[in-house]
DNA sequence: CCAATGTATCTCAGTACTAAGGCATCTAGA
DNA sequence: TCTAGATGCCTTAGTACTGAGATACATTGG
């Protein structure tokens, strides 16, 4: 990355590319990130997507049941994005979905038994991993971090932060 | 973000989540900066992709042509993906691919007038845009952020931290 | 009570990626 | 000099997403 503002300092030197400096670093450890988690997924049978909708839905708590809708707005995804998914899950007895009582437009998501047991099953792992992708940072960086991410947030409007 | 993490407190208070207060926010922002990118691309003809071939090119100085492999590694995506991206600019004529002198397996990728002309266009852009995401932080901040990327990058061996 | 508008979900076409495998070419060691 | 393995690029099948549009139901103001 330093390398990248050197060229463009070189190609460019008119233009100030210091925001690269942190957006294409944010960008960089992403990919990392989600390729690091993704490998803990398959040994638990699953992919992010999945497990992001299982998880929603567990820790949600009793009675595991959530609407489309919800679980579009946590993931940050379109309705037709939840939509595969859910057929997926659907299809494997993970979830299942039914009529609302209150709302003949929308549809209750509940975790099933299995799938329950699953994300349950899927998530110490998935928190161990997290914990040693973040082992480099020392606490006052963890929290100047957290810190960061979380104005931005807020300034971009995120509704979670 | 905070209401995630009280859920899971309630629902596995064995665990110790606050990792997911790292990596979730970094996943939210990306996404949110990723659409806002996105966004001003499209008003130059590129997307993500496009640009993010173009520029590498650009930056890299005359005679502003790199192998596959190398602009691969840069964009931290696979052969596959980086073939497909060329076909796509190939067909655009904003690069162009020649058979390499030195080596019958590699190829070289140039940027051609027209590649060059669109990149140098969009970039000015796409700074503004970036600046524009990044304006929430102080300078302490964003400082404080840059360090912890870059401690991230270089603990999970990142080639370019 | 109706019409207009809004909301919830789904479908489908198009886009972009990965993983796996293929082919051609290069390199190093016997 | 061969040959085995490595390397560079491409192809293809499968996955997951967006954006646009469809459908059905809900709500609100007159």
């Amino acid at each position: 990355m330093d390398r990248l503002v050197k060229q463009w300092g070189a190609e460019r030197p008119d233009l100030d590319v210091s925001p690269m400096e942190v957006i294409g670093r944010l960008k960089r450890l992403t990919r990392l990130v989600e390729a690091e988690l993704k490998r803990n997924f398959a040994a638990h049978d699953l992919d992010a997507p999945s497990f992001d909708v299982l998880a929603t839905l567990r820790r949600s708590g009793p009675p595991y049941r959530l609407t489309p809708t919800g679980l579009m707005q946590s993931a940050m995804v379109t309705s037709g994005a939840i939509s595969q998914r859910l057929d997926r899950l659907e299809a494997r007895g993970l979830v299942t979905r039914t009529a609302s009582d209150s709302d003949g437009r929308s549809r209750e998501v509940a975790l099933t038994p299995e799938g329950y047991a699953l994300v349950d099953r899927a998530l110490p792992d998935h928190l161990v991993t997290e914990r040693r992708l973040l082992a480099g940072l020392d606490e006052p960086q963890t929290e100047a971090l957290v810190d960061a991410l979380r104005t931005l947030l807020a300034a971009l409007g995120d509704s979670a932060e």
